[in-house]
DNA sequence: GACGCAAATGCACTTGTGTGCAATCGTCAT
DNA sequence: ATGACGATTGCACACAAGTGCATTTGCGTC
């Protein structure tokens, strides 16, 4: 049943006999400015050099700090969150961490698991990005020292790091270049997925609507997808009078939208309708979409995280709020004056 | 200098003496099939609750395996590239693994340096998704008993498990494909970034073409990318004669390449051009592209991963082809016939 | 009540590190 | 030659877990 020998990874004592020194020789040389003899230092790497030996990092976690991140994260096939994790994982690693990855639905319970799973790995720091744990399981993380960072998830939990963007500004800018586009007919497409974030764009875009005497139509088909925003605009233009200026609270809604309006429906942009988009994804900028979009400003966002974790003490935590850029392309009418 | 006390983590000596027992018993308490009495176990659980208590793991892989696999990637932006890490992470968490993600740039030192991390934290096994690692630096991965996987990296390397796609059969179909739908003058387009994958693709398609004593224009204006494809067809079409079949080595080149050809000159597809991709990734679906490709049979591939680090013992390591599967869509001319 | 047997418990060692403290080594000056 | 002093070095402990082995505990039976 038990194998008899299975232990290949190479130690500091394997080092230490074939060098002939010490064991704390071994571990002296592989320390900076701890004192050990340019002889003594030099005979150590060489023998690590011939075994293959590398500092075990787990074991060195178990005295100091691990140094260890976890990313929980759901759909990263989606563009945005691809380049999230690309930002955080890039700058992270150029801080010194190390990334621990964890693919989680959006539910309560996998995000749970998975918070407690970061528990179970000493990550120094847990940085959600989808799913929101409850606040229980994030008051465990704060009690065993575990800094907790939340991007987009909204509901300012207490005790943790509350990344958001400032999705007030988009939903208010998105009206009003909606309406110096000259558009009377204007419609808002979301997800079923009720993210804070999504429903404060919506929210404030049909408030500031209604508040100019305009109204809006919303309208959901699905997750927050490309077909979800091609059922949209098919359910929105299979009406007598379908919209004339669009805001769908997400590029990859908007993209499914467009193509539907132009495919199914021959109508084209910026002529017969205005699509305004959210979170600038590389595919906006194809020759096909040209979408005018908000970007979310991620290399910002990706430096506060760096720096926030930076800090062993977890001084303030609180929310900190980045403005969206606007993009401007070509599937909105320039105002008219 | 030296921080007074932060060690918040709760560890299993002060569950038990919390719950008045010998730290032994909350051990076993946390292990299966070990002996403790009910009366213990419910003391202790009780204790690890009010604390907040987590086993861990990293302490736990000194003496077993660590469970870590480490995924090496690059571009994960990449549609392609985020899934396969989607897939990835998926099963092989559902296999009980935890993944370690390095975002490494494509060049060997950048490689190396990521493979060396891997060794640092013991990680049973490393899965490199791009870049390819010099044959010293698998050695020592070996040496210290990880398993490695390369996907899609060609140039067998002895010692660890390589799985790819059967290019050459995606570059003959592509062929094939295109002359069945009447075309005359072929292109291939690829990337300035020579990897052994597109690069057989491109010997392949090329090979049969002539065989059949047709003549392949090929052409790369940069990376892998959408503008690069899109650059592609600026410079075929400016000319004089541009073709009219044309195999894209990726889909992401075949959509950019498409665009300029609709945007920048007026073709359409698939009466004046038919285009093949490769990769089958989302965007290829949608409506305004409809691409007819090749999808790589991702879940295949990671049900294969996880099945070689199941078995602890590497048993044999070796190359394993998988079939491509052709997606027919709309870019393609069906047959005369 | 004593004995036997099984279950439960605790001690001590293991894994691979880093480091405080004491001992040793080497060098230089008196 | 000896003392002083600084640079090395090794011992032993800490970290957080799992487990073999010996010991203790509990229970039932004669």
């Amino acid at each position: 049943m038990s194998e008899p020998e299975r232990r290949p990874f190479v130690s500091a004592r394997m080092v230490a006999e074939r060098a002939g020194v010490s064991r704390s020789a071994v571990s002296r040389t592989f320390t900076d400015g701890a004192s050990v003899s340019e002889e003594t230092r030099r005979k150590v790497l060489e023998a690590a050099g011939e075994l293959g030996y590398h500092v075990n990092h787990l074991a060195r976690g178990l005295r100091e700090s691990s140094n260890i991140v976890c990313l929980l994260v759901a759909d990263i096939t989606t563009p945005i969150r691809a380049r999230l994790v690309d930002v955080l994982t890039r700058k992270l690693q150029a801080a010194g961490k190390v990334i621990m990855i964890i693919n989680t639905g959006t539910d309560e319970e996998s995000t749970a698991s998975a918070l407690r799973q970061t528990l179970n790995y000493r990550a120094d720091a847990t940085v959600v990005l989808s799913g929101t744990p409850s606040a229980k399981l994030i008051e465990t993380s704060l009690a065993n020292g575990q800094q907790v960072v939340l991007i987009n998830r909204d509901d300012p939990l207490s005790g943790c790091h509350n990344l958001s963007v400032d999705n007030e500004m988009a939903g208010r800018e998105a009206f009003f270049l909606l309406r110096r586009a000259g558009c009377k007919r204007l419609a808002l497409v979301t997800s079923t997925a009720r993210t804070a974030s999504l429903l404060e764009r919506e929210r404030v875009f049909v408030d500031v609507a209604r508040a100019a005497g305009m109204s809006v139509t919303v309208m959901a088909s699905g997750p927050t997808t490309y077909a979800s925003g091609y059922e949209s605009a098919r359910r929105l233009f299979g009406r007598s009078q379908g919209p004339d200026g669009v805001f769908c609270v997400t590029d990859l809604l908007a993209l499914g939208f467009m193509d539907a309006a132009r495919h199914e429906f021959g109508l084209s942009l910026p002529g017969d309708l205005c699509v305004v988009g959210f979170d600038d994804i590389e595919e906006g900028d194809w020759q096909s979409y040209k979408l005018t979009t908000f970007a979310q400003p991620f290399t910002a966002m990706g430096d506060h995280v760096v720096e926030l974790l930076a800090q062993s003490s977890p001084a303030e935590t609180g929310r900190q709020v980045f403005e969206p850029v606007p993009i401007w392309r070509k599937s909105v009418r320039p105002s008219a004056d």
